[in-house]
DNA sequence: TAGATTGTTAATCGATTAACAATC
DNA sequence: TAGATTGTTAATCGATTAACAATC
């Protein structure tokens, strides 16, 4: 059992915002004794969209690609990382943890054949256009771009989500400098 | 030159917003015709405090470090790896690129001689705790934590940055889910 | 019942926007 | 000068907050 009020003290918003914008979900707390966990976190997994385990691809197997694969968070989000593609052939046949490696040719083949919706894309920047333009958005509907090429947020269907690390160490810098103390994001 | 409305154009913010944003950090454009870009660029790394080259620490050269050190996007940034820091011998001695990789335990004496300001943490979570607890706060103003070790956004004097790699694929999911169109962040 | 905390309202606060005078 | 775009104001919009009736 959780209060809001332990909630807020938690994360730096206020007990009133979190009562709010859990109602507006529908989570149903218990007045006069606060939210049950288990019942919360299952609602909140449900959301999101991660209630149950969703198979995502790698493609990319380079430093990048195997440091995300092995990322313990996605594991507690059920992400499930099914199969890697690269264009190395040292690379392809071995595997990162459970992950197998692929030949990137056989790589919408599979995304059709397992019906894979989402793919974290970890290849060099150089690259990441053209594998992007391949890609069938009848089936992939979301792409997590670790690479620095930008891609509009939405192309064709699909969802692209940036990620720019080198903007994190911008946000520290003018934090530092500005002397702002940051929402901690727990 | 660059007008207000080519820059709502490439980030889907309204122009108004841009100019008055702009203004408010004393950023001067030129009525009639637009912003200088290379006033501009000079003006948002002086706000962000990358106008002039920094210096970083990477501890924790795994595959996520050498990932780090390698990504193109920090050189931009102005970022410069100074050097890395592991506690594996079949490390030690080696490089990434440029970055010479020395022995965890010299992490201290060597941010204290040359002054760093900023470390970026990929180091096993396992090890986090221990290496952050460590730290000389009189030196060391910034923290990249990139393990999945969550901290405070602020710790003695220190601003800690948590990156979270999977909470990026919660927001590809939840956008998924409910069909929203992402603010493209260029 | 008494105590506690939710869900929700109404009030406040801040951020976004449209509009336009200033001016290059 | 005529055209264009800034910087800034005033109006709007939405998000946050405090407060409290409902109720477990």
């Amino acid at each position: 059992m959780l209060t809001s009020k332990d909630m807020s003290e938690h994360c730096g918003l206020k007990s009133s915002i979190i009562r709010k914008d859990l109602a507006q979900f529908g989570a149903c707390g218990i007045k006069g004794q606060g939210y049950v966990v288990s019942e919360l976190t299952a609602y909140l997994n449900k959301i999101l969209g991660i209630n149950n385990t969703k198979d995502v691809v790698l493609v990319g197997a380079g430093h990048l690609g195997t440091a995300i694969a092995r990322y313990p968070g996605f594991i507690n989000a059920n992400f499930n990382f099914i199969a890697a593609f690269d264009i190395d052939d040292e690379k392809i046949g071995s595997s990162i943890g459970h992950t197998h490696i692929y030949s990137i040719d056989t790589l919408n083949k599979y995304l059709e054949d397992h019906k894979i919706e989402v793919i974290v894309l970890a290849v060099p920047s150089s690259a990441a256009l053209d594998i992007v333009t391949k890609l069938d958005s009848r089936i992939v509907k979301g792409i997590l771009n670790f690479t620095s090429m930008v891609f509009p947020g939405r192309m064709n269907d699909m969802y692209i989500h940036n990620i720019d690390l080198a903007k994190e160490l911008e946000v520290i810098s003018f934090c530092m400098k500005n002397c702002i103390t940051q929402k901690s994001d727990d």
